[in-house]
DNA sequence: CCTTTTATAGAAAAGGTTTTCTATTTTAAA
DNA sequence: TTTAAAATAGAAAACCTTTTCTATAAAAGG
């Protein structure tokens, strides 16, 4: 049997609520008496029973977070900072996968739900979810964030880089060392690259240069290992075709790796004869030989903002009415894969 | 307000003890009062607390997983196991981070025990703490399992890699390509680091290869992206004095890469020239060109026997005496980062 | 038709805390 | 001293379920 705080309370010869309260530290009790207690805390090894604490308190110092996959290098940068954050806080981290499966988001939530979260964050929360509805609604139910997934006229909290800046930063680098000629390589479906390939093509008009479309480079896939290689076959066919760019802008740094190889394959100096920007600033980008420039996305940051950001909702849930947005810079790291173009078009 | 079982019982216009039974199923109800249950259930919207639930039936359909870093690349793969048999079984993870520090770890311990949590599952436990007894006396109080964190003697639940199964197979596959010129990096501290270097001079031994001492490769630190420069320097001193070696066993991919990147900084052609082998198969041994053969420490089944492991301890509560020791095969991945040795010493 | 089973439902206890309210003791004020 | 106030401690209610035990109604057996 556990030991309980009445067993406690017995073998310090006081009351429950005694004990209770010197647990808690919230009510006056005389030295004497204190010692006695906390002697037979420690003798009897007792921790108390947080179940039958948050029952009553309705406060379970528990945040539900939710990945869309454990294994992907950029989140785990993200929950690291959350539980930076919420562990100093007294916070446990619940931790869900969800496969990226809209479905599985869901039935996750509804687990937390039931374990009495104090709060969630999503991180990378489907779109699917949060145009349904389904967030909007959960969030008059519980503290919520949602990491990277703003979408305009949703009423959530959000909290994101700044991708737009972060693109264009990329882009005027790109064009300050001369380059013109310049590659876009996305994948599908994702709202994020949709962003990114906006601004790519606005930038383009605006300094006019014709958008070549044998430069938008589309692969199925964007987040795992099996992006590298397809990054790679699709850029060694763009530049054995015609008129082949000077430089790439990557949607992620996978995908930039993948460039990397590719010129490797081809025999393409990088960065002399071919400049290569990727994006989010992940551990892979360190890897390679040169190693990547990139735009540094400050995961461990979006995820410490997230915690402050939900720990503020948890707080003030009288000031209900105000959602907030949070955006996070983005900042040019220079490292070795892009230089001044060597031709111009 | 939350709503409550009450709630739903009103609404129902039948007891409490009624929708409780219609919620867990475990007892007949007349089909006609179930729908109307169900009815206002869906209704309500009721969501079970399941912090009741748990205080009274001591089964919080909760585990804690405790990893010394996040971001480690090693890990979120083998939490993805767990989480993939947890899952699957109702169970929802808490995540808790140590930094590496055994103070954290007993802190963490703490938290979940509070939580009252069905299990704990410590990947990478810390030595001071398995060494002190503590995990050892922790075994007593909640259904543990300690992951690749092996020491003979001690009295808990392991599963681990066959390390030495692993290192023996990766060097006979060295010698049997022909190399006899092998050196050997490695990382300071750490327990299985010293596994694989005797391993490695007793193999030597057996083959009548006098073990160099400037074979021995030593860095200070592991596990991280900074390891990747510093075997990169290491591995280019080695290269550079007398008698290079034709191949190298790293203690981990990380070192592997690092490998690579100092043979292309020399010049030196991997494989044709220089052999490279490296150890856990993570993500990143598929990014270098050439990609790195390595041997597969198969972290996803590490969390699935993990997991599996755990829940046999949690159901099995009467066979307490019993402890169990689960070892894991490793597996040969042969890339491109290894061929026919080139000379002979 | 009466008695015994069986099917179905409810009342109340239990689980381990916190907290409000009440009671006692001690101290201060008069 | 006596009385009022302050300090300290305990009893019991509350939190939301599950589960045991009891009660009723319907069906079956005689």
């Amino acid at each position: 049997m556990k030991t309980t705080i009445e067993d406690v309370a017995k073998e310090a010869q006081v009351s429950i609520t005694t004990v209770s309260r010197v647990l808690n530290n919230n009510y006056p009790v005389k030295e004497s008496t204190r010692k006695k207690v906390e002697k037979a805390i420690a003798k009897l090894n007792f921790t108390p029973n947080s179940l039958a604490r948050g029952l009553i308190r309705k406060r379970t110092y528990t945040v539900g977070v939710i990945v869309p996959s454990m294994t992907n290098l950029f989140f785990p940068e993200v929950v690291k900072g959350i539980e930076d954050c919420m562990g100093q806080n007294e916070y446990t981290l619940f931790l869900c996968d969800t496969k990226s499966e809209p479905e599985y988001e869901r039935r996750h939530v509804g687990r937390l739900k039931e374990r009495q979260v104090d709060g969630i964050v999503v991180i990378g929360p489907m779109s699917e979810n949060i145009r349904s509805g389904f967030f909007e609604a959960l969030t008059k139910e519980v503290p919520l964030v949602l990491v990277n997934g703003y979408h305009r006229g949703v009423r959530c909290n959000f909290i994101l880089t700044d991708e737009e800046m972060g693109t264009l930063e990329a882009l005027a680098y790109l064009q300050a060392l001369g380059h013109r000629n310049i590659a876009f390589l996305r994948g599908e479906q994702i709202y994020s690259y949709d962003v990114k390939e906006e601004i790519f093509t606005r930038i383009m008009k605006q300094s006019n240069i014709p958008v070549m479309q044998e430069n938008i480079l589309v692969i199925p896939e964007g987040n795992s290992v099996e992006t590298v290689d397809m990054s790679r076959d699709m850029v060694i066919r763009r530049l054995e075709k015609e008129n082949p760019p000077t430089a790439i802008f990557c949607c992620n740094d996978w995908m930039a790796t993948g460039a990397i190889n590719a010129a490797k394959h081809l025999g393409v100096r990088v960065p002399e004869d071919f400049s290569i920007i990727g994006f989010d600033n992940i551990v892979i980008s360190q890897l390679s030989e040169p190693k990547l420039t990139t735009i540094d996305q400050t995961m461990f940051k979006l995820g410490q903002g997230a915690a402050e950001l939900l720990l503020e909702v948890i707080e003030g849930k009288k000031g209900e009415g105000s959602l907030k947005k949070v955006i996070l810079e983005t900042k040019l790291v220079k490292r070795n894969s892009c230089a001044v173009a060597s031709r111009t078009v």
